[in-house]
DNA sequence: GTCTATATTCTGATAGAC
DNA sequence: GTCTATCAGAATATAGAC
């Protein structure tokens, strides 16, 4: 229910009231379950970023190195770009003074340590090529959920991203 | 000093009260100023573009594409990190219900143009292109400013990643 | 566990004196 | 143009009945 009102009105866009009023409750009852908002950006945080280990373990990797990276970079896309809210709550800093606590990062580090892995099995490995990837994919990303928000203008140039990217560090 | 506030305590961190009082004013004396607290995001908003394309038009663009292309990556990358609150308005959409008026928008449009037409002088023309080079030069950027903020980890890549997009596009 | 009622504080915004 | 005073409502959060 978080999701839906920040899908609708922006992750800062909605009171515990009405999240309450959502889920059929009144927003005190929250606290039964909450000691506080930031700890729920906290389980939103890291309920993400779940989200995203479970998708990355369910994509199958290739072995052709070329292959692997379109499938990991289509897997990365779709899921940024399917939540914008999500989007600016996992890669953003959008939350003033919310920082996730470590249990709500671990998850993080883990989808983090994932995709390294995929990208060491075909020789990627060094620092600077992997933060390359990051940076290409967090662009198409990124343009995509501001400047054409819901569309593909961005989407249909990710082949076309990796193809640069696998000529340039395969 | 709203943009002082900004940067201490993020873009959506501040009330018009603290504003009022970081110009040795009262709350109710902006009014005079600003209809509604939009209207100063909206300020905020064209000044933003307005810098840039101050910026854009300072910087000496070379005739050799390769060094084109460095130059604008350079301004560019530069301008958007040096100002994390300026880079939240002008690329991402993190005021919930705020849309820049058309006159504040003018000035985006503008800058965009501008570079346009310098990426056409040197055969990069065509839609996809530019997208592409708007989505590597806002990954690096977003990347830097989300995962570590004041250093130089993706300012360090920016020179390969001209030289991967030139090697593609060029 | 959920509620009503409420405390407290803050918000953007307005009225009207000077 | 700037102020004091204040409005109306929002926010998070707590107390205590049931």
């Amino acid at each position: 229910m978080a999701w839906s009102l920040s899908e609708d009105k922006g992750l800062a866009g909605w009171s515990l009231r009405e999240l309450a009023a959502g889920v059929g409750m009144r927003a005190p009852s929250l606290y039964v379950y909450f000691r506080a908002k930031d700890q729920i950006y906290d389980a939103m945080f890291g309920e993400s970023y779940r989200q995203l280990l479970e998708r990355s373990v369910a994509t199958p990797l290739p072995d052709e190195p070329r292959s692997r990276l379109h499938a990991m970079a289509s897997m990365f896309f779709d899921f940024a770009v399917e939540n914008p809210a999500r989007l600016q709550l996992m890669f953003w800093r959008v939350i003033p003074g919310f920082e996730p606590s470590a249990e709500a990062y671990a998850p993080s580090l883990q989808a983090l340590t994932l995709g390294q892995e995929a990208l060491a099995g075909i020789g990627i490995a060094d620092q600077a090529a992997m933060d390359m990837w990051t940076a290409v994919l967090t662009g198409l990303v990124t343009q995509q959920a501001s400047n054409d928000p819901g569309g593909e203008r961005w989407r249909r140039l990710l082949d076309e991203a990796v193809d640069m990217f696998a000529a340039a560090y395969l």
